[in-house]
DNA sequence: GCCGTTTTCGGCCCGACTGTTTTCAGTCG
């Protein structure tokens, strides 16, 4: 057995924090087992010699109770009891997560006095009018988990574009290691690298159509033939996954078809099916100059005489909005900085929520002091890179940023986001941003919409007034990475490019692994057709410091 | 369940909102 770390002490904690919620009156219980969890992650010790020297209960939050569970976990990887918490309830008891208003409270008291415990199950009992004899459920609760559970079925068949890419790239793998394949390509909406897909495609030459269907059989349980030269299988995450078989010459035409979008497709008229192995050849047989995947969203492009370099994630110099466990980071400052490092970035900039982020363990001043005396302690490791210290400054309701002045001039940076009250009228919000805009101290606007891909939509904002301040005011609006972010959308980055806007890629990083966000939302501009000189991170750190001197000296 | 100490229970982290209440519980960030 492999040695377990400690993200899996952290998680398998978690998990039976949420199974005390479920049942557990006393809330501190289920706090308990939370807090134990995130003392785990934060630990720099391994966890075995912890256990080993005697430390593991000298670690706060780790007491007679959950301490055992910690040995086991981290001795056989699992926990018994754990198992017994499980087998109380239906698998699936935690999707009912997924419907609004609904929380471990509900969702605990929906199955013990109901039995309900899929969604299924709840949308049956909301129908009925079962939910009004609950305690606390009343008229308005029934429509809104109805609402919520037409809302998460449609969502079933909607994933993340990396979702995509994992099994487009699996499938391709094994595809590519057969030896009736001649070539396969990723084509589709995850070609054109769109936030959100519904299935996955695959172009597959070879001269053997006979070979591959029997392959693709092998390869899933569930499989369906179109025709001739399509078939379509179930992947394990349920991604439909279609696969376009043709011949070797036939390849180009394939992966342009099959790619879309079928505007685009339909705009190239006869040239899509000309004979070529290749995507480029037939662009190039069509006199057609190259049109990038992501630019396929409509025609536009194609009318275009001359293709600009889009910008690729290599452009970037370094990079802003980077957490570490001084607030909700998983990993360490020094980690962080490593990981930026590793990216060849001449910079880096380090914001941590700010107090007013209570939920996110944002900073007090105190713990800010904190920060940046290690940061300054992590200079010259991590030299010839420089390090900017920052905050992700709550943009407040009245449109104030978080800490106010003396503090916010200690920032080389400020990202201003907004993380409450996300349901202001438009009018209101508009102006609370634009406030935000007005403040000298804050460098970039954070997140604009606040959306969370497939969860959760955005506030309303009126954003050419947005885009139109912060180009008067010299605020850069970030690009935000995240793939559950991706905020703002590239279908409205042109306007804001109008009226003289900057934009900057961030990978709101709460990982080293998510530093890889950048690339995410280097997507996103190159979808918007947006070029390296249009983002403000491919600067060189001489230009950067200047104009963060620059933006130092509004602050009077 | 953990912690601290005023040694053996009582407190534990916030604030707004919503929908359900009639004084509050649950959700959400």
């Amino acid at each position: 057995m492999g040695r377990t770390d400690k993200w899996t002490v952290a998680r398998i904690l978690d998990e039976i924090s949420h199974y005390i919620e479920l049942s557990d009156p006393n809330p501190f219980k289920a706090r308990a087992f939370e807090r134990a969890a995130r003392a785990v992650e934060k630990l720099d010790a391994d966890i075995h010699d912890l256990i080993r020297t005697g430390g593991l209960y000298k670690t706060p939050g780790v007491g007679k109770a959950i301490g055992p569970v910690i040995e086991e976990v981290a001795a056989s990887g699992g926990s018994k009891y754990l198992e017994e918490l499980r087998g109380q309830y239906p698998p699936g008891i935690f999707d009912l997560l997924r419907i609004p208003g609904l929380g471990l409270k509900k969702i605990g008291q929906l199955h013990a006095d109901l039995g309900i415990g899929s969604l299924d199950g709840l949308e049956e009992a909301a129908r009925g009018g079962k939910l009004s004899k609950l305690r606390g459920f009343g008229a308005k609760t029934a429509l809104k988990i109805i609402d919520g559970i037409e809302k998460a079925r449609r969502r079933e068949s909607q994933f993340l574009l990396p979702a995509g890419l994992e099994v487009a790239g699996w499938i391709r793998e094994k595809l590519a290691a057969i030896d009736a394949v001649e070539d396969v390509e990723i084509t589709g909406s995850v070609r054109r690298r769109l936030e959100i897909i519904r299935n996955v495609n695959l172009a597959v030459s070879t001269k053997d159509f006979d070979a591959i269907r029997s392959a693709i059989d092998q390869m899933f349980d569930q499989v369906e033939e179109i025709d001739e030269r399509t078939v379509k299988a179930l992947a394990r995450n349920e991604i439909d996954v279609w696969f376009h078989l043709c011949k070797p010459n036939e390849l180009g035409a394939t992966v342009l078809r099959t790619t879309g979008s079928a505007e685009f497709v339909a705009k190239m008229g006869d040239a899509a099916n000309a004979a070529a192995r290749t995507e480029q050849e037939l662009f190039k047989k069509a006199g057609i100059a190259f049109v990038e995947p992501e630019r396929r969203e409509n025609a536009d492009d194609l009318s275009r005489k001359r293709r600009v370099r889009l910008v690729e994630p290599d452009d970037l110099r370094g990079t802003f909005h980077v957490h570490t466990t001084y607030s909700d980071g998983r990993n360490s400052m020094l980690e962080m900085l490593g990981a930026a490092r590793d990216r060849g970035y001449e910079y880096v900039g380090i914001s941590d929520h700010s107090k007013a982020a209570y939920y996110a363990g944002g900073l007090t001043e105190e713990r800010l002091k904190e920060q940046h005396a290690e940061i300054d302690r992590h200079r010259k490791a991590v030299a010839p890179m420089r390090v900017f210290r920052g905050s992700e400054a709550d943009i407040l309701p009245d449109g104030s940023i978080d800490y106010g002045s003396p503090t916010l001039g200690l920032f080389d940076f400020v990202v201003a986001s907004i993380h409450s009250r996300f349901n202001m009228p438009k009018d209101e919000m508009t102006e609370r941003i634009l406030r935000a805009l007005d403040d000298p101290h804050v460098t970039f606007l954070g997140h604009l919409t606040g959306r969370l891909l497939l969860s959760r939509d955005g506030y309303s904002v009126d954003y050419d007034r947005i885009f139109e301040r912060a180009a008067e005011r010299g605020v850069v609006i970030e690009i935000n990475g995240s793939p559950k972010r991706l905020d703002v959308d590239w279908r409205h980055i042109g306007r804001a490019i109008e009226r003289g806007v900057v934009l900057s890629i961030h990978p709101d990083a709460h990982s080293i692994a998510e530093m890889s966000n950048v690339i995410t939302g280097t997507w996103v501009a190159r979808k918007a057709g947006l070029t390296a000189k249009q983002i403000f991170n491919t600067r060189s750190v001489e230009e950067v410091e200047e104009w963060l001197e620059a933006r130092r000296s509004l602050r009077g």
